[in-house]
DNA sequence: CGTGAAATTGTCGAGCC
DNA sequence: GGCTCGACAATTTCACG
């Protein structure tokens, strides 16, 4: 899928991936190249998936979304319909920022962003009384060292 | 900072945290108001910093980074001097997505981007070299079941 | 890949509510 | 103060060499 890609691409992606703002004009002109070249490659990367969207991120602090909490989960159930009620519940929450399901001890970890701890439990009785779960670890984020979209291209 | 929001300001948040593509015209339609106020309220956003950045969004496994640790770390040392030095080796590494600094039993979280094991341990060998750890666990995710940027406004 | 032209959009000022 | 309208500038988009 991605073997098309040459350096130019890459140089593309590594301006995009931190600014969509410039114009493709400026773009060229930073990768050492010309509009119609860049324009091209930017279209088709977007056609073939490399560029998924592109999104506007706003600062949780400014906004009041204070706590962001990394939650480990340990579950017993593992049939196919607990599954599927659970991940409908995280997909459903607009707290939940990330959901991953990991090999190993525990099963799945979250990334949940809200105003505040209390807002934090109320979201987390909500879940425990929509599904069956068998432990959970909340681990609470005092500072945000870094924090990037970008992949390591 | 964010009380000057009213119900327009954040209809149009929702919107350019899903997809900033649309024209300001298409955006204004969809939040039912017009060309003019639209710009208005999201220059001004822009300026205060609720908008932080507008970046395009790449497809990691399209792209080849088909591993995803969290990565939960403890460490004996909690000097100053210490701590620099870990959160710049953080700061450096492309591969580390997000860093956070947590409270209690655990001391840092990280979500670290890679093409496969193999590029972790790299990591992994390259970032206990450079700075004493006492403890790591690697979380390894099987599945992106959720991953969105948007805040739930 | 460069040129250039057409269509669309971003940007901003003047007057109105 | 924010909104509508309208005009101009800049940019995107695309055809052709």
């Amino acid at each position: 899928m991605a073997d098309r890609m040459d350096e130019l691409d890459r140089k593309i992606l590594l301006q995009l991936q931190q600014d969509t703002t410039p114009s493709i004009e400026e773009i060229a002109r930073s990768v050492g190249s010309s509009k119609t070249p860049v324009w091209n490659r930017i279209r088709k990367m977007r056609d073939r998936g490399i560029i998924k969207r592109e999104v506007a991120i706003l600062d949780a602090d400014v906004l009041g979304f204070e706590a962001c909490f990394f939650v480990l989960i340990r579950t017993s159930e593992h049939d196919a319909e607990w599954q599927n009620t659970f991940l409908q519940a995280l997909r459903d929450r607009a707290e939940v920022q990330e959901a991953h399901r990991l090999a190993g001890d525990i099963d799945y970890v979250l990334k949940v962003r809200v105003p505040n701890a209390r807002a934090y439990d109320t979201f987390y009785q909500a879940l425990i009384s929509e599904v069956k779960i068998h432990n959970v670890t909340a681990l609470l984020s005092m500072e945000e060292i870094k924090s990037t979209t970008a992949l390591p291209l």
